[in-house]
DNA sequence: GGAGAATGTAAGCAGTGCACACATGGAAGG
DNA sequence: CCTTCCATGTGTGCACTGCTTACATTCTCC
């Protein structure tokens, strides 16, 4: 680790996550700027391209810190959902973590990302296992490789769906309780034969 | 309608709409910029803005287009579908449209939109009495105030997830037996108690 | 202590959204 | 017919963006 002096930040590159990290946390729905991210680093506006090739390596990299975040949330919600209610449980944790961090949400999984980027596609994959063992678990009679994908897909579009403004999310409680209800609805559908 | 003249467009209005298209069809990653529109349009970079007040009513009015042009889709695919499998054909053909126009798509969800356009409503509104009417079909049992959010969302979901690039979406037969098991799988999916 | 790599700065280019003042010409009223 | 008004176009300019290139500073290692 470099030291610092006044011309050498020390850590500028961990300073510019933490400046995209806040900058996203205050204004959901503006755009990350390399250049704001720079100014709140206190450090000219090209520094950061020393450890950032282009914009979309800092994306990636606060992306993939996003991932850890959202897997650690839903860990905190149920380390171990077997049962509908708990499942309806972790997918209203899940929307809910994307409707606290819209911004942070959309560079997840919204922005382009480079499908060479190995820590995002580390954590990625923390997520995926996660909700494979849920659907091993709940589901012990179906092909869990069907159905892990549709249950991320149920949660995950009702996230963006709030997200977008498509359904209804002015209040807390009653975004859970749609969540919740849908979640058990989708479950327990007995379509016609 | 006015008419053409070396300096009176005619229609620039729907000049704008049809060059944003274009440039959305031309490039799925990019962007939609108003200047390259005017440039498109062959007109002056300001001109644009005498019938879209700012980008986002462009984006706004284009958007509109695009559910009205989803919902059609939807309808060629199935006027009326019913059964597990019809509903897994509507699937197909909703993630095909957003594969097949992806910034369009983008522009549809993922673009900040003004809650007070009402084409734009009305055109979301259209796609949602679709889903509703399935879900009452196919689902006599259940409740489809609950049920048609669900199904909207695992297909959104789904969709979403096959455009960022976190299921893989390289091959046209794939992508579509994907979706076919998966949301037959959450159909059928048993919970355990 | 000197060489070279790492990490910062400064200046500049092309592109963007948008506000403003100005130009053009079609349509309505005298 | 001719003026006047106004919708619709142009031109200019500002603040911002990503990113490149050349230069400055300091850390590190021999």
């Amino acid at each position: 680790m470099p030291q610092a002096t006044a011309y050498h930040h020390g850590d500028l590159r961990a300073a510019c996550l933490r400046a995209a990290r806040e900058l996203l946390e205050e204004d959901g729905s503006a755009a990350l700027s390399m250049r704001a991210v720079a100014r709140r680093a206190g450090v000219s506006p090209t520094a950061p391209y020393r450890h950032f090739p282009e914009r979309e390596a800092l994306v990636s990299a606060v992306a993939a810190e996003g991932y850890r975040e959202l897997a650690e949330h839903l860990l905190a919600a149920h380390p171990s959902p077997a049962t509908p209610n708990e499942l309806a449980a972790v997918a209203v944790a899940y929307v809910r973590f994307a409707l606290d961090h819209p911004a942070l949400f959309r560079a997840m999984f919204a922005e382009p990302c480079d499908p060479g980027n190995e820590e995002r596609a580390a954590a990625t994959e923390a997520i995926a296992a996660y909700v494979r063992d849920l659907v091993r678990r709940a589901f012990p009679g179906a092909d869990p490789d069907a159905l892990w994908t549709a249950v991320w897909a149920l949660v995950h579009g009702l996230a963006f769906l709030h997200l977008d403004g498509k359904l209804d999310a002015s209040a807390h409680e009653a975004v859970a309780d749609q969540v919740r209800t849908a979640v058990l609805a989708m479950l327990a559908a007995a379509p016609v034969s």
